[in-house]
DNA sequence: TATTGTTATACTCTATAACTATA
DNA sequence: TATAGTTATAGAGTATAACAATA
């Protein structure tokens, strides 16, 4: 629209606008498919956060989660209840539970990836060079924490 | 990891993490500044999506934000309270009510383009170049509708 | 009968504050 | 007193079902 060798001043918001229009109809897409393996979203983040071979404390997940303390207790709650993950008080404070993957759990981790890498169908118009010129450029952007 | 030239199996996974982690950035960002503007993440959508120059019935906002009519209700209540959109009945059906952007409600559309402008400064690693190649790529993403 | 907008209701997600049990 | 987890509570967002007014 302007010209042709003018820095676009507004090329940074045009990009901003699609990076949020991907990103919800991303989330839309696995949300549905976290639904059809009977996980909320919310339940789901919090089981792809916990690593099987460390378990760590409630707290820890909360500040992966960047949300409060008594949110995860619910989320925890769930998942305990689908049989996903289990509280162990730690024996060293006794004040911590301890979040454990089941087995059941790492096969439910094993599926939400799956589910990840089969959202990525939305780049299906893109070849194998585009996808790393993609991946790279996407790589600069720099995540506020 | 794997092999140079193999075509990695594992690439529209990983860029659809980034693409997930980065619109939950983006999306994190943005709610904060709108909210400094007085609307809450689901308000500001709904006025984005409104044309100031073409007023609309409520069950057009509907199909826009992909939700149900039921939903349009509260959210218009509140636009229409903070005075930015106006509710008329449409003459010609009077089932039909017509969403009005005000003037107010037109500086605040103005207000939340500018917003996005900004948030589109977690691009600023990216020289122009590679801004252009970027956007060339995301426009290529098929959005499932 | 069908459609528009509304109301009623419910569930999820997230935030704050107060509580308990430990330390 | 400080911290980990919980409970209570509230607001926002979104879904379904039922309703009134209108077509």
């Amino acid at each position: 629209m302007a010209g042709v060798q003018a820095p676009s001043p507004d090329l940074a918001g045009e990009i901003t606008g699609q990076l949020l229009d991907i990103g919800y109809a991303l989330r839309q897409r696995l949300d549905a498919e976290v639904a059809r393996l009977g996980l909320t979203p919310a339940t789901a983040r919090a089981l792809s956060e916990l690593d099987p071979d460390r378990p760590s404390p409630a707290r820890d997940l909360a500040l992966q989660l960047d949300c409060d303390r008594s949110n995860v207790t619910p989320l925890v709650d769930r998942l305990e209840e689908a049989g996903l993950v289990e509280r162990r008080v730690d024996p060293e404070d006794r004040r911590v539970k301890t979040l454990v993957v089941t087995e059941a759990g790492r096969r439910m981790q094993a599926r939400l990836h799956r589910v990840l890498a089969e959202c990525g169908a939305i780049l299906g118009d893109l070849d194998e060079a585009e996808l790393r010129v993609l991946r790279d450029a996407l790589a600069k952007v720099a995540i506020p924490q």
